[in-house]
RNA sequence: GGGCCCCUAGCUCAACUGGCAGAGCAGCGGACUUUUAAUCCGUUGGUUGUGGGUUCGAGUCCCACGGGGCCCA
């Protein structure tokens, strides 16, 4: 038997419905299976009741014995048996219903009953075909397991691995948590371009698109940030926006091409003043999210009960490497220092590059508990204030857990002079062939000349997120559908 | 970008050193009024990812391509 003869039955049935009564467009439910089971809990082994529900879901499950059916739906709750007797719904259609097949959509009416088993069920007296199903339900046992096939067909994925709806819903949860942290602290919801001429806002390489109309080529965005240090100019003080970012690079464990950042930025507050921010932000969404501030990740496991530790960048890297380096050490000997620690360095880099690069090749992997990694070298962060005195390193942090980074804060630079040098500084890297280096965005220099306050901005990454929260190793499984090759 | 691995029925997987492509579930036919992955009897289903090559003979060995995975950069 071919692919098509095996769903032959199927094709038969679903023509046969379309072309004479048709599929109903709609269809009255009372109740959810897991609410029954709530409200029928206390029922023993074979009790009847006169409580007529009707339920509808897709049938996972059938299993006939003759004159007697048992069918299990599941619905978006949970799953309730259905009670199928030739004697209580007659030949005709007690036949009928022995025409379903497993990945159809079916209502039914009925007494809720338990069986002599104890399982509660519906005595169906009534049903209708919803939605047929050409295709059979992956196997029963083993279910789907394959990578690719539930990627590419997350749908069947949600039907029939409970985990995928589990992070489908704890997402939902997380996105809702972060929002109502932000809105109750008085930040309003922005959004701002996707589309832009020329995407800025951070070091990452953009995706090019075209505008037909105004023949007009795009870029689409790489950071959210500088829209939103626009709207602190214009004097909202509170903004966040949580959005889609679209960055040109490889498809790994961690990273997607469209993923989604929350940044926000709140006038008159200094990175400090972020840090806690931070901590009860991920506390309370930890618990929105699991109910607890502990958690496990990939066998960790992961306190994120406030307070994080504070450490500066530098000392985490003098005592790993166990050298006081610093940004007075010669720089052919910080070079060679990096190199005896994995770490080759580029012509045009200075003390700050090397000293994040060692960072990141060094510390970065062993700060499992949630750590507030602070001072950044202003040579990385060219958008950050600089420490009063310390011209060398900003006032930024990133936050660290299980050894990756989950927030990206700081004192934002407000002075448009600066502003510009540093975005000169990065268009010199950018000349040395780093084409993720920071390009100079004109707009967003007359935006400072108007006046910024001082500002305190903050950005997380969305998917990191809730692959912490749901014990998650690749961020595919945390996006409903992750970019992918066409078949 | 580099290395290693995987791709066999709708799904989950077998097939020794190159020797007739198989099982379970799903499907189809039959039995069965209390199952829970129901059971029992019978049965269908394959361009082994694609294209070349080696060989008397290729799922198996070689090459290229496609898709995926893991590790490294």
């Amino acid at each position: 038997m071919s692919g098509s003869d095996l769903s032959r039955g199927r094709h038969d049935h679903f023509h046969e419905v379309a072309g004479s009564i048709g599929f109903p467009t709609r269809y009255e439910r009372t109740d959810l299976a897991a609410d029954l089971h709530d409200r029928f809990e206390g029922l023993g082994a074979g009790e009847e009741t006169d409580a007529v529900v009707s339920v509808a879901g897709r049938v996972m499950l059938l299993r006939s014995f003759g004159k007697l059916m048992f069918a299990t739906i599941a619905d978006r709750s949970g799953r309730i048996q259905l009670f199928v007797e030739n004697g209580e719904l007659g030949d005709d259609r007690f036949a009928a219903f022995g025409r379903l097949d497993t990945g159809d959509w079916v209502g039914a009416r009925g007494r809720i009953m338990t069986t002599k088993k104890g399982e509660l069920s519906v005595r169906v007296s009534e049903f209708t075909l919803l939605g047929k199903s050409l295709h059979p339900l992956p196997e029963k046992w083993h279910g789907l397991t394959d990578v690719e096939t539930r990627s590419r067909r997350r749908y069947v994925d949600l039907m029939v691995n409970e985990n995928a709806r589990r992070i489908a819903l704890t997402r939902s949860r997380i996105v809702g948590g972060l929002r109502r942290q932000f809105e109750a602290r008085g930040y309003i919801e922005v959004e701002t371009p996707v589309l832009a001429i020329e995407a800025t806002g951070a070091a990452a390489r953009p995706f090019h698109t075209h505008h037909s109309a105004l023949d007009l080529d795009m870029q689409l965005r790489i950071a959210t940030e500088l829209h939103l240090k626009r709207l602190i100019v214009g004097g909202l003080e509170r903004v966040f926006e949580i959005g889609r970012i679209f960055r040109n690079e490889g498809v790994d464990a961690t990273h997607n091409p469209e993923f989604t950042t929350l940044e926000s930025y709140e006038a008159f507050a200094d990175f400090n003043d972020l840090m806690a921010l931070v901590e009860e932000v991920f506390a309370a969404v930890a618990e929105a999210a699991t109910g607890s501030t502990l958690v496990t990740y990939q066998g960790e496991e992961i306190d994120l009960t406030p307070p994080f530790p504070r450490v500066a960048m530098l000392d985490l890297v003098r005592d790993a490497i166990g050298a006081e380096i610093g940004f007075e050490t010669d720089l052919d000997e910080l070079r060679s220092i990096a190199a005896s620690h994995g770490v080759a360095t580029l012509e045009h880099w200075g003390h700050g590059k090397i000293v994040y690069e060692l960072f990141d090749e060094v510390v970065a992997k062993t700060l499992t508990q949630p750590t507030f990694v602070t001072h950044y070298p202003t040579e990385v962060s060219p958008l950050a204030r600089t420490v009063p005195g310390a011209p060398e390193i900003v006032e930024r942090f990133e936050l660290f857990i299980a050894g990756a980074e989950y927030c990206n804060a700081f004192s934002e630079l407000t002075d448009p002079f600066e502003q510009r040098r540093r975005f000169e500084e990065q268009a010199v890297s950018r000349a040395a062939g780093d084409d993720e280096a920071h390009v100079v965005d004109e707009d967003f220099l007359l935006a400072l000349e108007y006046g910024m306050p001082p500002t305190g901005g903050l950005g997380i990454g969305i998917d990191r997120l809730v692959m912490l929260l749901t014990d998650s190793a690749h961020i595919r499984e945390v996006i409903l559908f992750p970019t992918m090759r066409p078949e």
